[in-house]
DNA sequence: TTGTATGCGTTATCAC
DNA sequence: GTGATAACGCATACAA
């Protein structure tokens, strides 16, 4: 049995309170000039039928949607959830709704792929993921056609009202610090693909923290991977079949970080006494693996409010904190990948 | 500087083709009333002008918002890109977006909460992934309310019409084959919380295959974990411990079969060559564990799919295929955790 | 401080 | 087959 009541709608809250609907209007949108009695009455009116306005009229008639997009490409997006719950917590708080929009953004129509999204869904405002988050074209696309959008990415690369960054330099120096107090200094890195700017930020934090350690890099000890678990098998055997082998190893992600692991048990070489590891995301795996993952979380959810908020402000000039941080740190998490160098001789039975 | 031009509404259209504007709807839905020659002047016009009907009007006057909402909370939710890509490879054929609603579902307004969130969002209807898919009150809720849904579950526990279902007896089937394949003949079963459909069924069909296979279950090479690492690591403690130690575990997750991993390794057995260990759901980092892990797939991706579809059809007649699969097959992905059974006597040096 | 009138882009009713 | 015209639920110039 259906137990489905007609909808109330705004004209039955103002007939109910003996207003006209312009009145009611103004209380639902929070204008100032509703006399003080006059609102408490419609608003007792709207508590008591639970009166919310529709969506879709609200839409048709002030050009917005409530409606959010969030664009993303991670194909291991585990990530997505907890972006997802983060945006959303704010997006509740506000009268949003969050549409997804996953999508390839190697693909040659993807910019247009993006538009399409907007233009069919009306979403008031793009929340954009990396690494899409990179994409210059998408983001020259949005702004010429002002579309309100945030970007979460991983370097300054865009003005701090659309832009929600990790430092991810401050990583790299938390990760180096990290080794160097357990005495290694003869540290390797696996960089992401160069020309992202992530792998970049992480490159760069990286030599400039080891510089100021007073570490010599060799420049055989950086190699670039591809950022899956493929290419860290292949850079650790590369780096580990070095006449000085490294005796730690950050790899720019916790899939390549995995590749090292698993080359290093083929190789005899035992994790952490003979060579530290290091990975970058936290991933699901990195507390699973034997051994577990020493690796730097970003705080994904964290960063999807701040970029939501910052969103939202873009097109709603009230309830809404002008201000938000841009900048937040990642952290690290130690595990047991990572401990004190010892003598990497023969490698001894078990 | 902006390039946004102003929207082209139906009205454009019927005047640019000579007709009223409700000959061009009629278009737009697909009505047969409609002149060939007239109809094909139109669709020309829209065609050249790109119109895209206005999701915001449409729904307005219709009571349809073209969104579906995706129910879900798993916290691990790996699946949920998937499902989501799933969802929208349907949906965008056929002018649907995806609103994503995670949510709590043991939290004691969960219900409420969904319905809180059909009502603001104006969702035409839901799709309900696992666990919440399991529960009776929303289904009871939906259905008092005669909100459209569909779930995804792992047993058959509603009106085909309102679930697809992935079969996980059948999946039992295959895991206790492939072990009896190989050698086994003393298997044991870390299941998931019984009062969960899917653990039951996992259950019942491990049981019913071990049976045609004619293997004896012992009791105590049964028990019930969490789904969780942590459960996962008690329930190995405790069957590695037993003094007939099983030669082969099934996990009802990776979760869980990763912590039998870490548990044999600890008491230095050897996986595989003196323990099989099988999971399920190939989890991300399933086949980064070492040894990698021998796991249960499900097509996620296509369940996603046919449970649009199916959702779609119960509020749209035309376009849709009437008939949609209700039950499809995991399949198991055979990795390095399961082998022939050795002699477990003494643990041989590496 | 409050109300009137109009419009947003579609669908739906009913007449032609 | 086709076309005026009235909803749909809300926001907003403009008045009062």
């Amino acid at each position: 049995m259906s137990t489905k009541t007609k909808k109330v709608t705004i004209n039955d809250v103002a007939r109910m309170a003996g207003v006209s609907k312009r009145t009611v209007s103004r209380v639902i949108n929070g204008s100032p000039l509703v006399g003080e009695e006059t609102r408490k009455r419609i608003e007792n009116v709207i508590e008591s039928v639970s009166f919310q306005p529709d969506k879709q009229a609200r839409g048709l008639a002030s050009k917005r949607s409530y409606l959010l997009g969030l664009v993303y490409d991670n194909p291991d997006a585990l990530y997505i959830d907890q972006v997802q719950r983060g945006a959303l917590s704010i997006c509740s708080e506000l009268g949003y709704e969050l549409v997804v929009h996953p999508c390839k953004w190697h693909e040659p129509d993807f910019v247009d792929n993006c538009l399409k999204f907007i233009a069919r869904s009306n979403v008031d405002g793009l929340l954009i993921l990396p690494p899409v988050s990179e994409s210059k074209l998408l983001a020259k696309a949005l702004q010429d056609a002002d579309h309100p959008y945030v970007r979460i990415a991983s370097a300054d690369l865009d003005d701090h009202d659309n832009i929600v960054i990790s430092n991810e330099r401050a990583a790299m120096a938390e990760i180096v610090e990290h080794l160097v107090e357990l005495g290694h200094n003869n540290i390797a890195m696996i960089t992401g693909p160069l020309h992202y700017y992530s792998s970049q930020e992480r490159l760069g934090g990286f030599k400039t923290s080891a510089q100021k350690a007073g570490l010599t890099l060799a420049d055989n000890h950086i190699v670039e991977g591809k950022n899956n678990y493929e290419s860290g098998l292949a850079c650790a055997e590369q780096l580990l079949s070095l006449p000085q082998r490294p005796s730690a190893i950050f790899a720019n992600n916790d899939e390549m970080a995995a590749g090292v692991l698993r080359v290093a048990h083929t190789l005899g070489i035992k994790v952490p006494e003979q060579l530290s590891v290091i990975g970058f995301d936290d991933n699901l795996f990195a507390s699973r693996v034997i051994p577990s993952l020493t690796t730097m979380r970003r705080p994904v959810e964290k960063l999807a409010m701040l970029a939501t908020q910052k969103l939202v402000g873009h097109f709603q000039h009230d309830g809404i904190s002008t201000k938000v941080e841009t900048i937040v740190d990642p952290y690290l998490i130690k595990r047991e990948s990572t401990a004190k160098p010892q003598d990497k001789g023969a490698a001894t039975a078990t």
